[in-house]
DNA sequence: TTTGAAAATGCAACCGATTGCATAAAAAAT
DNA sequence: ATTTTTTATGCAATCGGTTGCATTTTCAAA
């Protein structure tokens, strides 16, 4: 209720008979400060309730020891599991974070982009939204020479330092697990694709049809937003296509789950009449029915690795912009949902 | 690459031989200033690349403009929708946030408190993590004035100001709801009864038993952490029950889920041999089959009265002090997983 | 032309921590 | 006892906006 004065390292050098910069110096345990001098410091200071100013300090230091980040969603498994990558890493490294999430709106993130940037983070780390068509909103990190890394939802062709999975093989071995069970006709639901995530599983979908002797039918891709409305949709224009496809690969878990729904409803079986794949490996994965086949994204170690590579930027131990490209390992989980074939 | 020099409001007031206190309220639109000088400053800022700092900013002028937010966890429907409805608030107040998550520990709601308190938050909205058993960790805040709102998971007996649904109320219906369906043995699976939440619907679970006649049996309520594990135990330990249940309450929408994987799995039919209620209305309602009915709750609703009541009371329009609770409505939602007699 | 009020701008002292450099005190070497 | 080295501490400028008060400029009224 009764808001208390602010105690500053000025009260704490008058109390104790000391300059100010004793004081700093004794609260990071600066080496040239006598041990029992930092004692008496650390106690008043403990005693005073004192709190150190971060604006004065960063004022002082030009430097905030903070790194942004910005996500398209907060409500996925896969990205919670990578922001706790991160957070372990720059915690670990005496780093704060601040997090902004674009809701998968181009504005929204470019308006987080601007915030952290008055907000003078250190270092950026992104995943582009649903809508994003350029980079532009980061250029003003470019120009301050504050470092930016891109995980997942990254611009293949920019010059920006990113950690990706191998889109492209995830969209190959998934495929091809469904033309191994015995699949003819597989369609792709998938999204936007202009971001590389989704353009690249597509590649690597075509190519395992190729390969396997498959004819490659555009009519059988289809795009959305991956919304529940969007997804189910998309599903019964599988469910009218003729012939009707019997395998299907799903670029989200979630739509997936949506599609096996209205498969089921209208009264086909998964996976005899329709093998499913997803991707993503959410926790909705073991509780659809049949559960669903999908490709394992190591999103903590995705987190781990670009904030690693932030951080050793930051410190100047690695350089970044030598590094462009990190791939990390997916791997295909196989469930009930695509078993054709029974073992 | 290279990094370009800082421009301040001294650079802009040199270039435009103005004092630098002219710049700086022409820069914030004050009423002494001239139009057009208004203008000249504003022009210049732009090509200049001006960006306010706000450390120096925040340092003198004593606020942040900031809040925090403690959550338990991002990956849930709920919150994510909750916090939709802080920022939609906050930022039309012109207030930052800081989104911290605790994880459900009390280990890391205590660490973000703190790390929040030394951020100089201007005012801190929270939801309790799963095993927080006190709230000493938030009185610096108290101490210093900081105005803290809890929503959600709160503690009933604390003097802080709340937002709340009513979770008697909603216990009671959905129990209800089982008991005018038919069911006769309603099992209960709930959570850390430490949280307000869960201890409120059992209490509401109860009373709707007693009041249809039903008895009421400690051995039919379970308390587990909500995992993915524990729930599946729990929904075998109901399998287990001699005589089973024939109904169950479950308070929360992804540990209904997997109990009703469970229950199919053991050759039980839903809602027929067993009807499940949910709690929250998350996406995961309508993927599940059958569909579940639940408790809607209106997250982005409680987002912004919560935040509303905040910034009412840092601009000092009304007073958190005497408003201690707010209630929410909620309703049920009833879908295929309850309808024992068909309509 | 003078005067008074209103409008616009400037002065200078903050806010609180940091840090290069100077200095003082204590310990060691001569 | 004196000099050198080591160890501790202090001085004072700095970071970049903000704001109460003073001063100057502008413009209309007398």
């Amino acid at each position: 209720m009764s808001r208390e004065k602010e105690i500053t390292i000025y009260d704490i050098a008058r109390e104790l008979d000391l300059s100010a910069a004793t004081v700093s110096r004794g609260l990071k345990d600066h080496p040239a400060i006598n041990k029992q001098t930092k004692k008496k410091i650390a106690d008043l200071a403990t005693k005073l309730g004192y709190r150190s100013n971060n604006f004065a300090s960063n004022l002082r230091k030009q430097r905030t020891n903070t790194i942004g980040v910005i996500v398209h969603e907060l409500n996925s498994q896969f990205i919670t599991s990578v922001l706790a990558g991160i957070e372990k890493v720059t915690t670990e490294a005496n780093y704060d974070l601040i997090i902004g999430h674009s809701s998968e709106t181009f504005k929204k993130e470019a308006a987080n982009a601007m915030n952290l940037f008055h907000k003078r983070v250190d270092g950026l780390i992104a995943s582009l939204a649903y809508d994003t068509e350029d980079l532009s909103h980061f250029e003003p990190f470019a120009k301050k020479g504050i470092p930016v890394m891109f995980f997942d939802r990254v611009f293949e062709q920019s010059e920006t330092t990113k950690v990706v999975i191998n889109n492209y093989k995830a969209g190959y071995e998934a495929t091809a697990h469904l033309a191994a069970q015995g699949c003819k006709r597989i369609a792709h639901i998938t999204a936007n694709l202009k971001r590389n995530v989704y353009a690249e599983r597509l590649n690597g979908y075509r190519q395992a049809l190729l390969d396997n002797r498959l004819s490659y039918d555009e009519k059988r891709v289809l795009v959305n937003d991956l919304s529940e409305e969007a997804s189910a949709k998309a599903a019964r224009q599988v469910l009218a296509m003729k012939p009707m496809p019997d395998g299907v690969f799903i670029t989200n878990d979630f739509c997936a789950a949506v599609c096996m729904q209205v498969f089921k409803d209208a009264g086909k079986r998964i996976p005899q009449d329709i093998a499913v794949v997803g991707f993503n490996n959410d926790a909705i994965c073991k509780i659809v029915e049949p559960k669903l086949t999908t490709v394992n994204y190591p999103g903590i170690e995705m987190g781990e690795i670009v904030a690693r590579n932030l951080i050793n930027h930051l410190h100047g131990v690695s350089n970044i912009h030598l590094t462009n490209t990190i791939i990390i390992k997916s791997e295909l989980i196989i469930r009930e949902s695509s078993m054709k074939k029974q073992t």
